[in-house]
RNA sequence: GGGCGGUUAGCUCAGCGGUAGAGCACUACGUUGACAUCGUAGGGGUCACUGGUUCGAUCCCAGUACCGCCCACCA
């Protein structure tokens, strides 16, 4: 016998074990069923399961656990990612805490200890995914860094199967050879605290205050000029000489690199000086006043100071008029004088320290714009306080200044033209669609895609320097020596130092031998390659064969262009093909109050804790129900505790089945067999809600397949039918009682199917422990095959006549306790004047329609007796005789009320009837429908008024 | 500045050209042997606003307001 109620805590962890010791969640190898491949979006290796991730791999196993039930082949991929500067930050932290800086030690000797973390503290997350129930192939597990290299050679690496390291040396080299990679010097996003470049898309804008300064640049040579400014109606407000230019900044120590001072071609207030030079405050050079498209006159004072080096529109201008790109910031974000034009009382300063001298600086000389005090009448210099928008590193959190150096770029914008086909035409589409539009957007203004890192955590990019400034793009050392060796006189040997190494910030005077790149990759360029890397790419394996391309790609919105669009580019360049057939874009889990949950608000939950209080499937049943086409998730307590409440539900309906001999069915279920019609409904709704589920699974719908589940589980199995059955159980006919047996325990079956993919765990706990009393319980419920179901188990008539049953109960329910009539008291009930088929009706269903509805009798007569109240079922009249139960009064109330509603409601109909255009256009059912539900409440009507007049006459 | 989305019951959200839905919360009644992690019933909504299309609009179109999010180079 089952205990009372689930346990989740003992059960989990036990059935999980058995699942992966029996390996049910390896696909095959040799097998002509149909394969479907999800891989996971590997998450960071120092990562622990949080929310995000919790609806993310429920919803991948959902679909997982679904289509292995439906019999095809399936590989769920799990493996994590290096997460370069995550990652690395970790370790740093980790070793500052025994007071160890990373440029204390070698890079050896640091990456090593990033591999020992990774090997004690890392993937955490995997073993966190099981208690969640997820059923990824752990055999095939795979990181994105591939095999740990400290290891011994003969200590298998659970990542060493495939060669991860080799996929990123090879797309690479394949990317280099075809024009694909290059290196180039550019403007780039460079974090100072990192001290590497990183990508537009690491890169968060943030709204913050910030000032404007007004400076004065000086004419040189004594010039002046009229300065002469209109209104919008062209009334001259201000004229007067001027021997200066104004210009505004919101990054005043930039000023020391101008190489121009840019005003609009068609502004004439600067018209006059255009050409002319001014001498550059502090740094006392001189730079042309220039025009350009890119002031806009009516901002600030309509001149811009141009500095090429450290901002990314000044960049564009100034490659426009050829000007000098001046760096004045080393890779800390310090002042250095490394192109001479820093005065030396600045060098050392870091940018924030630097601003304010700078500021103080030109305020001394009397260059700051000023403007009068209203009170005092004193002169103050002009200084704006302001929103501006800043760019800040989303893992560092410091400033990041745009820095002029040479890295690695993607041509991204080649690639991205078949990504964008491939989902333009069809081959890859986005659920919901209108996620592909932010992906075409995106594609549409793509910029190179700049992949060197300035770290030691990562795959080192491989490119090697000479002397000569030749650049060799190899898969390894001895091939780089000998493409060196064949292309140019003498012969190589590697560079044993680092240090050597041609990079931003070295001379490259100082190469002596063939020196490797010291850079990294970006994280996201292993990760692009994650569908077919996993798989054994660029081996032609078997794998890469049968589940290559993925089914679906299931991922949160917030990285559709980190990884999604990424994949989609290296997925078609090195296989052909697309690398999924769809992706599904979930919501983002939001706390209660819709904020998105961190740890640093506080408002985290934490997915271990509600699966320590309620079990995995409560969580994995919530997410589902949850999960719907909106843009976030609002996830509370409550509502896992709803869930397993739930759980609880069907716990006690297998419970009721098993006490009732209900799970002692064997064989198959014959539908056409059936001879009582609330056996022949159940079979009937069954198969509706797997359809219904089957359907909403197949479109993503997770929240409509967990609601007909659910629906299907508590208002119709356990709320009609185990309680409508319960009188034939208890009856004499043995040929009933046997056939609603089986039906129970088939329907109990199928419920456990049906649920399985969103709960499991409580599924398969049941399904075991029932095994005993039904010999087609055999082997896990996850390896069950999902029911298919055809017009057979439909039963249309058997469905009317369910639907009148529980109608008439659920009609005097709601006239009893409306009228008062506690649930004790058992009332004589009447249909009246009710036809044949309906007293047949009445007779096949009046044992559960005396129980559930609580009557004394129900009969058929021709008349409603007297004191009797009367309402409508199916065309039926109910009569209740209750005027010896109640108060008179009352009851002459309720059914005025009734008829009001109902006179109102009729009247609207009729008006509705009344209108020709409406009987012309509307369809024909629509008026049909209309028209007989108006004849319906006339009928109603007139019997509420007999009613009415029976407890008149009290 | 561009783009996307939202506004429906007290809360969280479905829905969608033809009588407004669910879960939770609330109220009343109920411990009838599967389940109080429960059952039965009930109250509660001008479907943001303004126009338009339509026989008919919560739904389609346009605009307004407010709220989110993403992208962007306004010094």
């Amino acid at each position: 016998m089952l205990d009372s109620r689930f346990d989740p805590a003992a059960a989990e962890p036990r059935l999980y074990k058995r699942w992966e010791q029996e390996g049910c969640f390896k696909p095959s190898m040799d097998t002509a069923a149909e394969p479907y491949c999800i891989v996971i979006p590997p998450p960071n290796v120092t990562g622990v399961l949080h929310m995000g991730h919790a609806l993310n791999h429920t919803l991948q196993d959902v679909l997982v656990r679904f289509e292995r039930m439906r019999g095809k082949n399936v590989l769920w991929q799990p493996g994590t990612d290096h997460a370069g500067i995550a990652t690395q930050m970790v370790v740093e932290r980790e070793l500052a805490k025994d007071g160890v800086k990373r440029t204390d030690m070698s890079r050896e000797d640091f990456t090593e200890k990033v591999w020992a973390w990774k090997e004690q503290s890392g993937g955490k997350i995997l073993d966190q995914d099981r208690r969640l129930g997820s059923s990824m192939d752990w055999s095939r597990t795979r990181f994105t860094m591939g095999r740990n290299p400290h290891l011994p050679a003969d200590t298998p690496d659970p990542n060493d199967d495939v060669a991860m390291a080799e996929a990123v040396r090879n797309a690479f080299v394949q990317l280099y050879n075809e024009g694909l990679i290059y290196r180039d010097k550019r403007l780039v996003n460079w974090d100072p605290h990192f001290q590497t470049a990183i990508s537009d898309l690491e890169v968060e804008n943030r709204d913050v205050d910030g000032h404007m300064w007004h400076f004065k640049y000086p004419l040189e040579g004594g010039e002046t000029y009229t300065y002469v400014e209109k209104d919008e109606d062209g009334n001259v407000v201000l004229e007067e000489e001027r021997d200066w230019i104004s210009i505004a900044t919101t990054r005043p120590e930039t000023m020391l690199g101008d190489g121009a001072v840019a005003v609009h071609p068609d502004d004439e207030r600067y018209a006059p000086i255009v050409g002319k030079m001014v001498r550059l405050p502090l740094a006392n050079r001189l730079i042309p006043i220039i025009a350009d498209e890119y002031p806009d006159p009516e901002f600030g004072s309509g001149a811009v100071k141009i500095t090429g080096a450290h901002d990314f529109n000044d960049n564009m201008v100034a490659k426009r008029h050829d000007l000098p790109m001046l760096r004045l910031l080393d890779e800390r974000g310090a002042m250095t004088d490394i192109d001479g034009s820093v005065p030396e009382k600045y060098v050392g300063m870091d940018r924030f320290e630097a601003r304010e001298a700078i500021v103080a600086d030109i305020i001394a000389l009397g260059l700051m714009v000023t403007d009068t005090d209203e009170e005092s009448g004193e002169a103050v210099p002009r200084i704006e306080k302001k929103k501006i928008m800043q760019p800040f590193g989303d893992r560092s959190g410091v400033v990041i200044e745009p820095m002029l150096t040479d890295q690695w770029f993607v041509n991204a914008e080649e690639l991205s033209k078949e990504a964008r086909a491939a989902v333009a035409d069809g081959r890859t589409d986005f659920v919901p669609d209108n996620w592909s539009k932010t992906y075409f957007n995106w594609l549409d203004n793509i910029e190179p895609w700049c992949i060197s890192r300035q770290l030691w955590w990562g795959h080192r990019i491989p490119a090697w320097y000479g002397p000569d400034g030749r650049i060799i793009v190899a898969d390894n050392e001895k091939e780089a020596l000998r493409q060196a060796e064949m292309s140019g006189p003498g012969s190589w040997r590697i560079a044993e130092h680092e240090e050597a190494v041609a990079n931003n910030f070295v001379d490259k005077d100082d190469f002596a031998l063939l020196a490797r790149d010291p850079d990294v990759l970006d994280t996201w360029f292993s990760s692009a390659l994650w569908p077919f890397s996993t798989l054994g790419w660029p081996n032609e394996t078997d794998e890469l064969d049968m589940f290559y391309p993925g089914a679906v790609l299931v991922t949160a919105f917030d990285i559709i262009f980190f990884w999604v669009a990424r994949m989609m580019m290296m997925g078609l360049h090195f296989t052909g093909q697309i690398p999924f057939k769809h992706v599904y874009i979930h919501a983002l889990v939001l706390d209660e109050k819709g904020q998105k949950m961190s740890k640093s608000k506080g408002n985290a939950m934490d997915p271990l804790e509600l699966i320590d209080e309620y079990g995995a499937d409560a969580l994995r049943f919530t997410m589902s129900r949850m999960a719907g086409m909106g843009r976030n998730i609002r996830l509370s307590k409550q509502a896992v505790e709803g869930n397993r409440n739930f759980g609880t539900k069907l716990w006690n309906a297998a419970r009721f089945c098993q006490m009732n001999e209900c799970a002692n069915w064997d064989g198959e279920l014959d539908p056409r067999a059936l001879k009582q019609p609330t056996n022949q409904w159940i079979v009937s709704e069954c198969a509706a809600a797997f359809k219904e589920a089957t359907i909403a699974l197949e479109a993503y719908r997770f929240d409509d397949a967990a609601g007909a589940a659910y629906r299907f589980t508590w208002n119709t199995f356990c709320d009609w039918y185990l309680e409508l059955i319960k009188p034939l159980l208890n009856g004499e006919d043995e040929t009933a009682k046997g056939e609603t047996r089986q039906v129970a325990g088939w329907v109990l079956d199928q419920t456990l199917k049906l649920l399985h993919p969103f709960m499991p765990f409580i599924t398969e706990e049941l399904w075991e422990a029932l095994s005993e009393h039904g010999p087609q319980r055999q082997g896990f419920l996850m390896l069950q095959s999902w029911p298919e179901f055809d017009e057979v188990h439909d039963n249309p008539a058997a469905t009317e006549e369910l639907n009148w049953v529980t109608e008439l109960i659920s009609e005097i329910r709601s006239a009893r306790a409306d009228l008062g009539v506690g649930a004790g008291t058992k009332v004589p009930m009447t249909l009246v004047d009710a036809d044949k088929p309906t007293r047949d009706r009445l007779d096949r269903h009046k044992g559960a329609i005396i129980a559930r509805a609580r009557l004394e009798t129900a009969r058929a007569e021709a008349e409603a007796p007297e004191g009797s109240i009367t309402t409508v079922v199916g065309g039926t009249s109910v009569a209740l005789r209750i005027a010896d139960l109640i108060d008179a009064g009352e009851a002459k109330s309720r059914l005025d009320k009734e008829l009001r509603a109902l006179d109102k409601e009729l009247t609207g109909l009729e008006k509705k009837l009344a209108n020709p255009n409406f009987v012309a256009k509307a369809p024909l059912e629509v008026v049909e429908e209309n028209r007989q539900r108006v004849v319906d409440g006339k009928i109603r009507v007139e019997k509420l008024n007999a009613a009415r007049a029976g407890l008149e006459a009290l």
